[in-house]
DNA sequence: TGTACATCAGTGAACGCGCGTTCACTGATGTAC
DNA sequence: TGTACATCAGTGAACGCGCGTTCACTGATGTAC
């Protein structure tokens, strides 16, 4: 049993040490922001020499490439778990802020300003079409039964690749972009900082755009 | 005349120099993004020594503030005289995105993702509350004249020291935000290149965004 | 259980790079008499 | 108009830093007989 385990104990230590190196990465990310992100203070912060990092991770862009994939599957994660428990589209919405604020770097490494010079990878346009289609289920479910046909919608009709195909209603589709862009407007300004300063509170922003998403 | 004109010709050249390095930097960040700009990198690209820019710009900061204010400045100028031409909310909006997409990088300087380590001069402030102005009175000309309280434009009422204690009704705050908020959750996303590879057109969804804030 | 070998983690030195910034200096441009 | 001086632009060398990455090597951990 244990001899058949495929997880010896040199990759159990090779995941762990993997793992720290990530939660060091976020805590740098934190710090100074995505561009700032280096092997060498991520593995002196381990105690470790510069170019031992090397044994775990190719090169600085596969370190990035892992970072933005965790971001999006706890995110997709996240999303699926609180639609699982019931949650409707408004519940969703509180759950992706939630999810920004507890972490805002981690939210501006998906979907902030790109790194300069880093290209990501296409496996995780499969995650986040996955994110999308949780939504989009979502939004169907909210749709009212005759909505009007906007120009989006009729746009969108025939333009849904993107969605995976989704065989949602392309009203449903158009809900789904206002509302993952509206909620983007709001979030990216608070996290960016923008908000700070003017003395309101975002959170009422927030729940005034998602209320009249919800029509 | 010309002896008591206070722009003597090593002003001018001055200036000119600052002109050039500035626009260096602008090409600079429309290739490697805001956290590339290097003094060094410019002055090489002008055909002189790296230390020589020293002598036009006090640090690297000073030279990201300039480049920050003569963003604002541009987007303060554009909307203004687009407001003086007679343009209504809508021709503000489609103003705003010919502006961002002329140059991304440029309104990612200023509305994206924070340099890191860069702390934005107060002065800013005053030209984005500018802005903020010149399209609060497009928002509060486009409202309808009995528009309901909503709770945001309630909170509003009382916290409006950020546009510069406007006098405008509350429900035109609320717009404004809502205006702000809607049209830059496309624009950033578009911008930074989150739409590319769905295959539908991102002015669509713009306007179809635009449309429902006008009701 | 014990020995011989292979595997792999981690080190330190090194390469080349570019950065921000300071400083002493040259040479050209302006100013004052 | 001509000379003497002050101002200022630009240079090259230098400092210290950190980066990504490669490489030859040591030492520990596992594997096979």
């Amino acid at each position: 049993m244990a001899k058949s385990d495929p997880t010896t104990p040199r990759e159990r230590y090779r995941t762990q040490v993997r793992a720290e190196a990530m939660e060091r990465a976020w805590e740098q990310i934190a710090t100074a922001g995505a561009t700032a992100i280096s092997l060498n203070a991520i593995a002196k912060q381990m105690g470790m020499s510069g170019p031992a990092l090397y044994r775990y991770f190719a090169n600085r862009d596969e370190l990035i490439t892992e970072l933005v994939r965790e971001a999006y599957r706890s995110l997709a994660d996240t999303l699926r778990t609180a639609a699982t428990d019931g949650a409707d589209l408004a519940g969703l919405a509180r759950a992706l802020r939630t999810w920004a604020l507890a972490d805002p770097q981690r939210y501006l490494l998906v979907y902030g300003t790109p790194v300069p010079g880093y290209q990501a990878p296409e496996d995780t346009r499969a995650i986040s079409q996955e994110i999308a289609v949780t939504l989009i289920d979502a939004c169907a479910a909210t749709l009212p039964p005759a909505a009007p046909g906007s120009p989006l919608a009729i746009h969108l009709a025939d333009h849904r690749t993107w969605a995976a195909d989704h065989p949602a209603p392309p009203e449903a589709l158009a809900l789904f972009l206002a509302f993952w862009t509206r909620l983007h407007g709001v979030l990216s300004l608070e996290l960016a900082g923008h908000f700070t300063g003017m003395k309101f509170d975002p959170e009422i922003l927030f729940e005034s755009e998602l209320a009249t998403l919800l029509g």
